[in-house]
DNA sequence: GAGCATATTGACCGATCGGTCTAAACCTCC
DNA sequence: GGAGGTTTAGACCGATCGGTCAATATGCTC
C-alpha cells in the first residue's frame, strides 16, 4: 500500500474556498492558493488537478457546509414564518459579521455565470432554484397552517424572495449599512407576513 | 500645434467598456483591449493612462449614459407608477435582448466593491444611493397623488426596490428564465400599486 | 530490510500579464 | 518647406500566470 497524503485534504479545500471567496476566481493566483493551504504547487496539482477543479470542489463544500446545511435546518424549524425570518436574520448577522465583506461565494459566482464552465453554471443554477424551492414549499405550509392568505402565489413570492436574498448578498459587501440590510430583511418579510 | 488623435475616443471607451462589461475587470487583459478599441498598445496607454483607469473611465460612461440617463427619463414621467413600472419593464427587456447576459455593468462591479479601488467604490455607492433616491421621491409622489397609501415607509420601500432591481440583474445572467424575470418584475411593483 | 507505489518538493516551462520606450509618421505653424 | 511637438506603431521588459516534471522522501507490504 502506497504513502497517505500528510495534509488534510479537506482543511486544504477549506482555505481554498476562503481565497477564492474573498478575492474571486480570476484575481486568485495558484501562488495565492498554495499558500493559503501551505502546500506545495506540485502537492496541489497532484491531489486537485487544476485551478477550475480546485475551485469547483470548493464551491461544492461551500454549497454543501452554507447553503444545503442552513435549508436543512430551516426545514426542521416548525413554524414556517419563523423559518424565512431566522434565513434572513441569519444573513444579516453573516453579513455584519464579515469583516472581509467576501459576500456570498454562490451568489459571487452566479453574477459571472456566463463565463463559468458548464458544470459550475449547473451547479449555481441548481443551487439557487432549490432555495427557491425551500421558500415555495415553505410559504405553502405556512398557507396550510392559516398563517398566509391562501390568495398569495407561493411560487411568484418564492422567486421574489430568492431576488431579495441575492440582491441583500450584493448590497452587503459594501453599498449598505448595517441599517439599511435590517430593514431589506423586514421589508422582505412583510411581504408575506403582513 | 500637435497633431490631433486620429481615433475617436469616446468611441475607444465605449468598446473597452463592452469587454469590461462582458468579461469583468480581471479577466480583460490589454490585449483584449487594443483588439475592440481597435488601437495599439502605446496609443492605449498614452490616451488613457493604464487598465484601472481606463476601467474607471468605461464605467463613469456607463452609469452616465445608462443609469443617469434613465432616471432622468423617468423623472420626466407624469404617473410615478408608471415610471416604476417603465423601469421594471424596461429591466426585463434589456435582460431579454442582451445576448451575451452582460447583466448591468454596476452591479457586476458592486458586487466585487471591496476589490475594487476607492474611487470606483465610490462611484458605485452613490450610483446606487442616486437610484434608491429615485424610487424615494418617486413613492413619494405617489403618495403625494394618492396613488400609493400613506402608510408606506417611502424609504425603506426604495431599499426594498433596489434590492429587488440588483437581484434582478445578477438572476438575469442566467440563473432565471424569462417568465420568471417577469414575474419578479411584477412581484416587486406588487409591493407598492397592490 | 528490500522493493514498490505514491506524495512531495521546487526548479522549470512557455505563454501571457500589465506596462514602457524608441523610432517613425504625422499635423500645424511659421 | 523646414521646425517643433504629438501620436503612432510594435518591439521589448521583467514579472507573473497556470501548469509540468524529474528527483527525492516516505510509508506500506512481504
Amino acid at each position: 500500500m502506497p504513502w497517505v497524503k500528510d495534509f488534510d485534504v479537506d482543511e486544504a479545500v477549506d482555505r481554498a474556498k476562503e481565497v477564492f471567496w474573498a478575492k474571486g476566481y480570476e484575481a486568485t493566483s495558484m501562488a495565492d492558493l498554495t499558500k493559503a493551504m501551505q502546500i506545495n504547487k506540485g502537492s496541489l496539482y497532484n491531489a486537485f488537478g487544476n485551478k477550475k477543479d480546485l475551485f469547483t470542489r470548493a464551491l461544492l463544500k461551500y454549497d454543501r457546509e452554507s447553503r444545503q446545511a442552513a435549508i436543512e435546518q430551516l426545514d426542521a424549524v416548525e413554524d414556517p414564518l419563523v423559518a424565512i425570518r431566522t434565513l434572513f436574520d441569519g444573513l444579516v448577522a453573516e453579513s455584519l459579521a464579515d469583516q472581509e465583506r467576501k459576500g456570498c461565494l454562490l451568489v459571487n459566482t452566479a453574477l459571472d455565470l456566463p463565463n463559468q464552465p458548464e458544470d459550475v453554471q449547473r451547479m449555481i443554477t441548481s443551487a439557487l432554484e432549490e432555495l427557491e424551492a425551500f421558500f415555495q414549499r415553505t410559504i405553502a405550509r405556512a398557507q396550510a397552517r392559516g398563517q398566509v392568505p391562501e390568495t398569495l402565489d407561493a411560487k411568484e413570492t418564492a422567486k421574489s424572495l430568492l431576488t431579495q436574498v441575492v440582491g441583500l448578498r450584493v448590497l452587503a459587501r459594501g453599498v449598505f449599512d448595517p441599517e439599511s440590510l435590517k430593514v431589506i430583511a423586514d421589508q422582505a418579510l412583510a411581504r408575506i407576513s403582513a
